[in-house]
DNA sequence: ACACATATAATCAAAAATGAGCATAAAAAA
DNA sequence: TTTTTTATGCTCATTTTTGATTATATGTGT
């Protein structure tokens, strides 16, 4: 056995298992631990899996699953930039309502200009953010409180929902596809957007152009019950032209 | 298990229980508590976690500044008194309600310590105290935002108190006395109070010296709503005499 | 305010893993 | 064949990881 057929079998073994181990690829080629330890060596420079001290894992299992923080950060840049574009569709004097999650909690921010709105939240930072602005009166809906997201969903925040009439519902989503409309991973939260959407007027998506195409798991809404789409311009043009033809007024920052 | 693969799953232990401990990790890694500072100190710096005494908790950028609680340090050690006598009369598996008010606030934190309670309360920062705690879950009521107290109160608050009944309500006043019952400055808020009453099974009214034989302006409850009241030993013992006569069970700290 | 229990940081020691240098053997090139 | 190159194995000083110990810090209850 060469060299690099060795090193391409570590590299299944590492696929198979997530992990190797040194003094076992010893014994399984029968090599000296020096000899393992240099193909690690040489595996890990090109990129192919990181070392550890007793043998290595796999390049990608070094990234840790993003936190609530890090998605934060994560295309700051372009959330901001649609949270902009969708204040462009709120009046002063209109009643809206803030879905939770990050583009949304940006929104929140660009309200601070407006004099006179009624802002109905199921997300603490929103309902927090607006809480001293003179002129904004923020009501928040009753619900289970998410400490991972702190937004509030369940059967209490959907009976809020259900004694409300807003103009303006602006949602946050995990999924837009043509075919299987809006999903997100979680039933519950799903169940709450979909009474977001129900009292609503008009419901504007704001969403970056990771969740354009994509398919969660619990669906809240077909794609035919929103009416705007805001979303960055790196998201892919064929998916953004089918849901134009849907009758959604796409915009594209 | 090598280091890096235990440190991502005490990242994913992390997210999902909000909060992990390090006498708990040990024994789950099988190793020694050093080590797992170790680690903890490390994701501390990378900016994963937050630690704490005992473990560590999500880190979370947005934290509240209980700012307006610091201001209101009048009588802070009676208040904490008052809370801990309160947590004595609630046991694990209960479902409790928790008026907005400082005195409450402090209870929220006594409330930590308990390993399975249904919270609800219309105050955000109780809520947010509690948020992380395993076992615990939280409601909070739906309504409008007061950015003065951090309270929820009005029609959409009073209806998520119809729509649950609990074990236990925690009740703060601004006025208690025996002819004209339970009182407080805001119209508004005395209605929200007043359903907090209406929909628990026992009422705790827990107030410091201050509020005791004080009449203030809109009332919520006659004074035999109330099953328990808590206060400390500076109150009027004449007043708490006829309180006592009322029927009502009268603790002193 | 005090004592008590628990948690922590700092330090040291031991075990395991590692890298560097050198020797050897096999393969390739001259 | 001889020389050169390459791959491998071996030894040992160094590094990493971990656990144990102890003084200090923190929190809790009286």
């Amino acid at each position: 056995m060469y060299g690099i057929e060795r090193k391409s079998a570590i590299l299944e073994l590492l696929n198979k298992n997530a992990r190797v181990d040194v003094q076992e690829l010893s014994q399984h080629f029968d090599l000296s631990e020096s000899t393992i330890r240099r193909d690690l060596k040489e595996l890990e420079e090109a990129q192919l899996l990181k070392r550890t001290h007793g043998g290595a894992v796999l390049f990608k299992s070094v990234t840790f699953e993003p936190t609530y923080i890090e998605k934060e950060v994560q295309f700051q840049k372009e959330k901001r930039a649609i949270a902009k574009e969708a204040a462009k569709l709120i009046e002063n004097g209109e009643s809206i309502l803030l879905d939770s999650g990050t583009t949304t909690y940006y929104l929140a921010q660009e309200l601070r200009n407006f004099s006179s709105l009624q802002v109905v939240t199921n997300s603490i930072l929103c309902a927090n953010e607006l809480k001293d602005v003179t002129g904004i009166e923020v009501l928040l809906c009753g619900g289970s409180l998410r400490s991972e997201t702190l937004a509030l969903v369940g059967p209490l925040a959907e009976n809020s929902f259900n004694q409300i009439c807003v103009d303006k519902s602006f949602i946050a989503t995990n999924g837009v596809d043509v075919e299987n409309g809006l999903t997100t991973p979680n039933l519950i939260e799903a169940s709450t957007k979909k009474k977001m959407i129900d009292c609503a007027e008009k419901v504007i998506l704001i969403t970056d152009h990771t969740k354009i195409g994509q398919v969660s798991f619990a669906k809240f809404a077909d794609i035919h019950e929103i009416n705007y789409l805001i979303t960055d311009s790196a998201a892919q043009q064929t998916v953004l032209n089918r849901i134009e033809e849907s009758g959604i007024s796409v915009r594209v920052v």
